[in-house]
DNA sequence: TTTTAATCGAGACGGTACGTCGAGTCTTGAC
DNA sequence: GTCAAGACTCGACGTACCGTCTCGATTAAAA
């Protein structure tokens, strides 16, 4: 009933005439939203039933939210956000392999990783939530904090480059659902590998085949 | 009128009683299919219209094929692994290179593409459409047979996590469509970084093939 | 547009929440089925034609009546008791005369004897229609009033009885289409015999074959 | 499996080529057409049902009748028929009772019952079926029958008046189901009454409330 | 003995109505 | 001006039956 109060989008100073937006049915609808996903899944999931686990009037969410999808990226991008934050220590690769399995973590058991999921899935066929997730994605920004975090010395490819090959390799197995797949040590290791330097060092830029001098 | 008739499922040789399938009907629906999601999307597209289109009964579709995605998958995993099939040379990094290419230009052009990533979202929400594409995932075989195809020598790490290694990347900036991408040869060239044996020699630096001094 | 609004059903005093019922919607719906009936007949009138015809969504004809036979109900009692009210004269032969030939006419000519004739049909199949009917019969409900009217001293036996003696030959015929029917007239007579006292006239309680002596 | 074997309609003498009517297949019809009624109701009845109940194409059952009603009428008419035939004692008033106790167990009781009602139904709303009833109907034929039986010094009316008069508030009473009837007394005595001559003897043409001088 | 032709079972075909559900919108009175 | 309630139009859902149409397999008279 509280979690949702902090990131008010709206609440501008000039002061509206008329009623004002309350605060109540805005949370109730974010938590229906949240607790529907878990119980139903984004399919089944539609504006009635969150309006009415609500307790809300229909055209009070779609006053306040176009689609489902904006509902749950409301009710969800903060949790993730704070699921995937990175406390970084000294050691590059402890901080890789920790990301990692918060990132699996978040993929495969978390709920707000399910609503993630949703949401990507969404974005494919719904333009305005693709406009969203452009704008604010938790997993890709905490990628992207990572990245730059690990500094120049480590990452020698362009970060936007590099946050493919951290993130790429696990969205994929959680969209696959493959069943044997590879440690957070591993898939470490081979992201340090790829981000190393095509051109710092000569002996880099060998393509395969070639024979060394 | 012909494409799809090249992989009929049925054709026991116990003929069976009653009127047999037609197959104008199934190729019709596969190719109605088709056309409805270039024009209209996955998202809108719906059993209704897709019979309407085809000339078919309602009934018809859903006798043999239980949602749209089973028809999409049907209609589009042929195309897809047409698109994706290699020829390998015998350069490793040219025929990375060449398949990736290949792989970008699916994912962002190609109609087959398209259905592709409308399959994965859907199944995502959908167990049924995610057994099908667990069973039998074009890009995921693809990436499988160019892996293969370069050899142990090249590939140092278990085979799946060497394709979600090749094709992750690719996938993450679809799904989320980056601005600004690497090209495939960067992207090459890191894979094969990142493949390159983790634990052989601890100096890690060693090319497949070269002998430590 | 406004022949059924004397006879609406709710209007409860106590104002309830939420978006009133439409009655452009109810009596849309009540005329559309009417109309209806008369062009295409009871068998293939269905709950989509009416709703289309109405311009109405069909939910919201389901809202309101649960089948074909109940909007029928509602949209045709009111006229049908309409035609067979009587004005009692004090004439006995006079009165059962007048409203044997204006049964005849209803159950023969009328639209909304056509409609009642299919009403009592679909009795037959649907308790729901039967007990609406047993509830508000307007055939029977008429003939109940004639045969009041008539008083104890012409009608001597059970009322109950003496309606089936008055409308059931009528009924008879008009969903037997015999050809060759009797008149108003000689239907009267042979109703008035038929309720004359079996008991208070010795005569009358002789069995046929028997002579007085 | 033998019962309807007495009544097959065709069975020319010009033998034709080709495979004959299976004569296992029709009974085995009219037989499901039979139980399904029972079970399940005329308005749930239908073709295929009546197909698959018998172990049979559904284009046999096409083939030879064209609606439900007609295999209806088929399988009932022949046990309706015999249900209501009557073996007239000298008796006229007996013979008019035992009938009406006949009809009344017919109506309300008899499975053959059921069907001859529903058929009457259909018949309002399927002119094919009004045909058939026209030119065979069980009920209507042994009334006639009875009503010659007892001869013109009873019956002072057109035939068919007092066919109306003797069953027509029977079928009232059993297509409005009222609850209290008269017995099949006091019915046949209401009904001698009403066949009595109406213009043999002048004070029958007494109007009521007159007195005869 | 071999046609030949109509029937049989089975079941897929193109249609259409069913009754339900969710989508968004609109209209109340209350706050 | 927002709130809850709930009725509105619209259209897809998946199911059922319609009546028709192939199929291969019977079956008995005709050739």
């Amino acid at each position: 009933m509280s979690r949702y109060s902090d990131c008010v989008p709206e609440r501008t100073t000039t002061t509206k005439a008329g009623r004002p937006r309350s605060e109540r049915a805005r949370s109730a609808v974010l938590h229906a939203a949240d607790d529907l996903l878990v119980e139903i899944g984004y399919a089944d999931l539609t504006m009635k039933a969150i309006a009415e686990r609500a307790g809300v009037g229909r055209q009070t969410v779609y006053r306040w939210w176009a689609t489902k999808a904006e509902v749950l990226f409301e009710a969800t991008t903060y949790d993730a956000a704070k699921e995937l934050a990175s406390e970084p220590s000294g050691d590059a690769r402890a901080d890789v392999v920790a990301y990692l399995e918060r990132v699996e973590v978040f993929l495969a058991c978390s709920d707000a990783g399910a609503a993630y999921k949703a949401l990507v899935a969404a974005a494919q066929q719904d333009a305005a939530v693709a406009d969203l997730m452009r704008a604010s994605d938790p997993l890709i920004d905490s990628a992207h904090a990572i990245v730059d975090a690990l500094g120049q010395d480590t990452v020698q490819v362009p970060a936007r480059q590099a946050v493919s090959l951290l993130v790429g390799p696990e969205v994929l197995d959680a969209f696959t659902d493959v069943g044997e797949r590879a440690g957070a040590g591993e898939r470490a290791d081979a992201f340090l590998r790829a981000v190393r330097s095509p051109a710092q060092d000569p002996t880099e830029t060998l393509r395969s085949g070639e024979q060394p001098p």
